[in-house]
DNA sequence: TAATCAAGTTAGCTTCTTCTAACAAAGGGG
DNA sequence: CCCCTTTGTTAGAAGAAGCTAACTTGATTA
């Protein structure tokens, strides 16, 4: 019974939802105006979404979703809500890219994909540490710039790239792509191992390490991707 | 010159790309398969895409992409793997799925949401917190409830919800969406302001607070998005 | 060299979505 | 009560994308 329909036909049905939530009746003209097509768009929409049990009309008369077109239109309205929250909420963007990107996406998304973009939004919500690391990720996403560094968060961690020479660390995590991943794992930067900075060129590029007795000369790309624990 | 193309005409281009990448030419039968569609859909395609300039093809021989196909090819392509890396790292989906959406969305978002997406994800790899948070979230995401509390980070911020009974504590951040935050500002619930935990209903719901004076009754609906530091 | 077969092509149809132009109904003002 | 404006409808066309069925072509093999 999974029925799927095309976007077009969830733009109308969402549309007649908000309209009737906005005024008392819904008319192919304000539907029209509302997608920005012409009315007869808009009666053949409703023709082939009557035929599908979604929406009732009298001719010349109002349009009205039927339970199960409130049902359906009801869900592409969380969708939309769930990837408008996740747009300004989370990468900062501004309401109008926002809500243009959102009618879009809103077609395009599993519902696993769904529940956990949902669950990321409520969790960065109600942890305050969410909170936050998206502000630092914002202040970093306008200004080019990690903030330096997650400031108040004693937790001791820092990136390879940010030690100075001498100082002691262990390896916690590689992060990085695929590929880089492999090749600082094949390297020996594995967690839990013990690294000593020995020298860092001018520019902080390339950075020299020692570790399990190893000489290593790393680029600065690919420290930033190393989590270590100063020791 | 912003020329922009269907997510059909995209689709097509993406697959001449990457076939091109693994085989050393692009055959019809080839992207029919890959696409999941028939031959004479892609014989169809590629005469369309071919009048805009984008591959060219002798009959009965190979495909190939011309430089302006192939540059909107590579910049599909990158589209997918923006997505593919946010659900993969980010939401922490399967790969299955996480192909199969980025499929879709890679054809529905605007330059700007691509940009702060893939900062997001390179955020996150790079700072340790982020993957701290990503790790929680992650948790929080499949056991349902969020890890009890962020361990290991010792900010001393808690929710408003997590206080106990005589508790102290300042208001850090509202959170929650436009009505309910307003409704929490308006109640005199604003960042920097003292409060005092006075009772909380035996399932934790509702919680009575004092601040500024004042006597409030709040839902633990509510209360999850206060943000408060203990003092 | 001729026969065969897989790959590529064409023709023609279907569905979906939109449009314009022309026509019909409803309703308010004179 | 009738005319006129606004709103809604029909008809017909267009374009995008796919399909099946029937054909070429080019290459392989007997």
């Amino acid at each position: 019974m999974e029925t799927t329909y095309t976007p077009s036909a969830e733009d109308y049905l969402e549309a007649f939802y908000l309209l009737s939530l906005r005024k008392k009746v819904v008319r192919v003209k304000d539907v029209a105006a509302h997608l920005g097509v012409k009315m007869p768009s808009v009666v053949a929409a409703v023709k082939t979404l009557a035929e599908k049990g979604l929406v009732q009309q009298e001719r010349y008369g109002y349009i009205e979703l039927t339970p199960k077109g409130l049902a359906v239109a009801r869900e592409v309205y969380e969708r939309h809500k769930t990837w408008y929250s996740f747009l300004t909420e989370i990468l900062g963007l501004d309401p109008t890219t926002a809500e243009k990107d959102a009618c879009r996406l809103e077609h395009h998304i599993s519902p696993l994909t769904l529940e956990r973009l949902g669950k990321l939004v409520s969790f960065v919500r109600e942890c305050p540490h969410g909170s936050r690391f998206i502000a630092n990720f914002q202040e970093y996403s306008t200004s080019g710039e990690r903030p330096n560094f997650c400031p108040g968060c004693g937790t001791g961690q820092k990136l390879l790239s940010e030690l100075k020479a001498g100082e002691k660390a262990r390896v916690v995590r590689v992060g990085g792509q695929d590929m880089l991943k492999k090749r600082l794992l094949g390297m020996g930067l594995t967690p839990g191992e013990e690294l000593i900075v020995k020298r860092i060129a001018p520019l902080g590029d390339p950075i020299d390490i020692q570790i399990r007795n190893y000489d290593l000369s790393l680029r600065r790309e690919e420290a930033k991707v190393v989590v270590v624990e100063v020791i």
